[in-house]
DNA sequence: GGTGAAAGATTAGAAGG
DNA sequence: CCTTCTAATCTTTCACC
């Protein structure tokens, strides 16, 4: 995975696109005719805007969405870590690491007074503490303080809400 | 929506789920021959599977991921709110007024030092200004402190890390 | 439960205007 | 961007293990 933050957009996308995006929002599985009626063009056209919504990294995954209880993963937690000034590695540098990281479902370099955030899920409290001690402290230098909150409830996981 | 946190796990799902969860979860549009070969049952298997799946709720949704940029939002942000002890409002009664908030992607109720965590994806920086001033004091009572942490470098999104 | 096969309907993917 | 084409895939249903 690259840098979501790295490349400019060169061109931006228009209102079939963003049609053919939502109808995929809805459902990633849908055939190809009942996207592009949706964005009231011909198959062909879709195929050829998918393809290049695909290429130019408009499209990041066509995914399944999961509910972490039910395949084992009980407990979610939001990690903020504040750095030491010196050691602090940079966030291209640690972004390998984090990826790396089974439990890492999100993580964002932040401004502000939390230097890095992570979501992470876990099978349970045990494994939450495992995780913070041996894995964050023990493979990201330059960790000051770090603050674990626990979930209690969350919303489901939900795409982005595309601008009309 | 419902809250994800509600139900119990009646059924824990085995390793030929997995096998088609993490299938889907790298393409989501792959056909079912090529899902049951890779959990290696047959495709008549893997249509009632993931009919299973979906009644029972472990797919919560089979969509695509976007990159926020190249659609137009190119601020994210994480905000912390504390809440004051008074007039704060359960977390059930704020779910609907949350998802109904285009910017907001995920929202958690935290236990800790932050009760509530929202990431939001705006256009720009005015954008979060409003959102922050209108939306948010303006529809959720009971809220103490803001906190709003620009990201400045981010994952792209990512699937759960399922368990083997 | 899972299997393998059969069946028509639907879709995919590419070619050409 | 659309229409048209053939091969491939979908999805259900079946009898059987």
């Amino acid at each position: 995975m690259s840098n979501q933050n790295s490349e400019p957009a060169p061109r931006p996308v228009d209102e079939i696109d963003l049609a053919l995006l939502r109808a995929l929002q809805a459902d990633a599985r849908a055939p190809i005719g009942t996207l592009s009626d949706a964005a009231g063009v011909s198959r062909a056209t879709a195929y050829a805007r998918l393809a290049r919504l695909r290429e130019e990294g408009i499209i990041t995954a066509l995914t399944v969405t999961v509910h972490p209880k039910r395949v084992g993963l009980g407990v979610s937690a939001v990690v903020l870590i504040r750095s030491t000034p010196d050691n602090w590695k940079t966030w291209s540098s640690m972004l390998p690491i984090l990826e790396a990281m089974d439990e890492v479902e999100y993580a964002a370099d932040l401004a502000g007074e939390v230097d890095l955030l992570l979501l992470v899920r876990l099978r349970d409290v045990e494994h939450l503490q495992r995780f913070v001690t041996e894995e964050l402290r023990g493979r990201i230098p330059g960790i000051g303080s770090v603050r674990t909150l626990l979930v209690l409830n969350q919303t489901p996981e939900r795409s982005l809400v595309l601008p009309s």
